[in-house]
DNA sequence: GATGAATGAGGATTCATTCAT
DNA sequence: CATGAATGAATCCTCATTCAT
């Protein structure tokens, strides 16, 4: 990489760390391109050197948030898949709390309408989550954990929809619980009496 | 009631009635005031007549929408409480199927954020679901169906997240599966696990 | 009409004229909204109350131009063909003149691409002309001027290239000559060569 | 020639190629900086190295275009006057025909404003052909085909103003005509009807 | 000569909302 | 109550051009 390119990068990042601070501080609909280039002292048309569309800026800030989630997935190994999926839940609202309720504001409301994707968004993104946990199950069937005739794919919805559940009620209750310790609870509760039946 | 007030009733409703067409068709995110008067063929200004703001019709909508559902709930004497919440979930989702994903969408995404909810929309939008679930337990709690100790609160959160985390991810879907199965699914694995300790 | 559409007529023409005073001086480029609501004394956003696209005032600007030479030769009565066409050529090259190279410059741009016509200017533009000079010729046959088997599509469109050429030549020289000396000139010289064989 | 100045010469003919092929494509309007140099596979700064502003190309493109007129007009030794010009006639609509009516299209709205022109397109555009026209009545004067007393620029500028005039409506008719064979009537008819009564 | 990141002037357009009639 | 002309804030986006490497 040569020294331009490493510029180009920083400045590429540096628009999409303070777009990310914008908007969890005032939420999508106030991100606008104009004050995002300001504050990155950057002209406006440096913008779109790296986005084509204003919108396109918000799904790298949430793939960003949920890429760090797909990493930290990577190093459950050793863990039985009830532990596996608590940890996953964990490590899900962890980050969604880090990077506070607007973000993931802009994330719902991305995710739920696939009609606003940006045409390089290219897979459904809710699919993206759907996957990943699909992915965890499907091993654990593999490697014997979970019985054969595991529904696999209806656990995932379960399990997703249970998730978007608590982020969209932290969203709507303008966080007025903790995420974590939500989590916790769902997981002891819910998440055995889910996986019980299909352990092996 | 006098004739003018009856015409003005009516003007409202098909503005109401219209408005909800068209977010059904295309999304909130087109539904503006212009070709909503012109479709219902009454002058730009009449809208202002009876909202203060174009946000208060989407939440007219979505709250006629519920209204609904309540409605329905006082019907539900003679059910134990485990029946009465499946008849709830199954008559939300059965509603909210009825009334198509875009206003589905519409209503997720006013609830998400406390921050765009009118003025005149007093108390935080999602309060209103919790409230007629966290009834349904207190009342099953003074029926004795319920154990004093029931955590009413928090199973009432649990219950919430898992409905909207249905609504969310049915949205995220853009349909893909059948709100009603699934809801018949969650009850029957989830609700009697969650609730069985508590029940008398 | 009510008084508040005599004032709405009042505006667009406001609007109208001051636009072609503006095109007039500084050629079509030159044109843009901000300025010219702004000479007009009226809200940017009353420009497009009256007008969907900035495109828009161009032609209409161009076709009030021309729609005055059309009202012109309704009183072209008692002539004969060759008074007529002469006629029509001067007091089309007059017409232009009077408007100034600017606009005639925007015509002819706009005329040479259909592709850049305004949705609602339904038909093909140059065929406004080519319509008013073939009915002014199917009339001379009609009225026995000219011969039964005048060519007269074909003459019209040798007709119309010559004025076309006029006109095209008159901006590329930056009105270095008399646009109607110059009509005379081949009105004169031309129309009989290219009638004469076909007159009665 | 050096290798690099003919890797140069190579890079700038692509460049003009490819551009005068987006324009025939798409019109003047569309044509780029960024597109073209993509498509050239040079990079955008590539571009300055050869051409100072954008205009510039445009020009050159249509330059290029009637240059090879010009060509062509040497070998027209041992003709008549009046075979002179059909040659001359039928030789630019044939070029202009084989360039299309992008290309057309972008040399009219170039020649009609001078205005436009790039700084080091020195003289009026328009007086290229007309100058080129009146060389050959010049000669004819001076080789005793035509009368002393031919008004020569009067003459070139009715003939130019016919040239001009077919281009234009064969723009504005979207192509609805042959050009050649409308080039043959014209001289056939009006060129003799003009220049009759100066022949020797 | 070639590169391509950065620039920033420039302009169009939308639409909720008001208010005089 | 109904009208619809007028408002103007709010922003996105394009693209020719420069210049350090």
């Amino acid at each position: 990489m040569t020294k331009r390119q490493e510029q180009a990068l920083k400045t590429k990042e540096k628009i999409l760390k303070e777009a990310a601070k914008m908007v969890a501080e005032n939420g999508v609909d106030n991100l606008n391109v104009d004050a995002l280039t300001e504050r990155c002292e950057v002209a406006k048309g440096t913008f779109y050197t790296y986005f084509k569309h204003k919108e396109d800026i918000v799904f790298e800030i949430c793939r960003d948030l949920f890429a760090q989630i797909e990493e930290r997935m990577q190093q459950m190994t050793g863990k039985n898949i009830v532990e596996k999926l608590s940890y996953y839940f964990d490590e899900f609202m962890k980050e969604v709390e880090r990077y506070g309720v607007n973000i993931t504001r802009a994330w719902i409301r991305g995710v739920i309408d696939p009609k606003n994707a940006p045409e390089n968004f290219d897979s459904k993104k809710w699919q993206y989550d759907v996957e990943m946990l699909e992915n965890i199950l499907k091993n654990a069937v593999k490697d014997k954990e979970l019985k054969k005739n595991t529904p696999v794919e209806l656990l995932t919805h379960i399990i997703i929809s249970q998730l978007y559940g608590m982020m969209t009620v932290w969203c709507m209750s303008d966080c007025e619980f903790e995420p974590k310790e939500w989590t916790k609870k769902f997981c002891d509760v819910q998440l055995k009496a889910i996986l019980e039946k299909y352990l092996v």
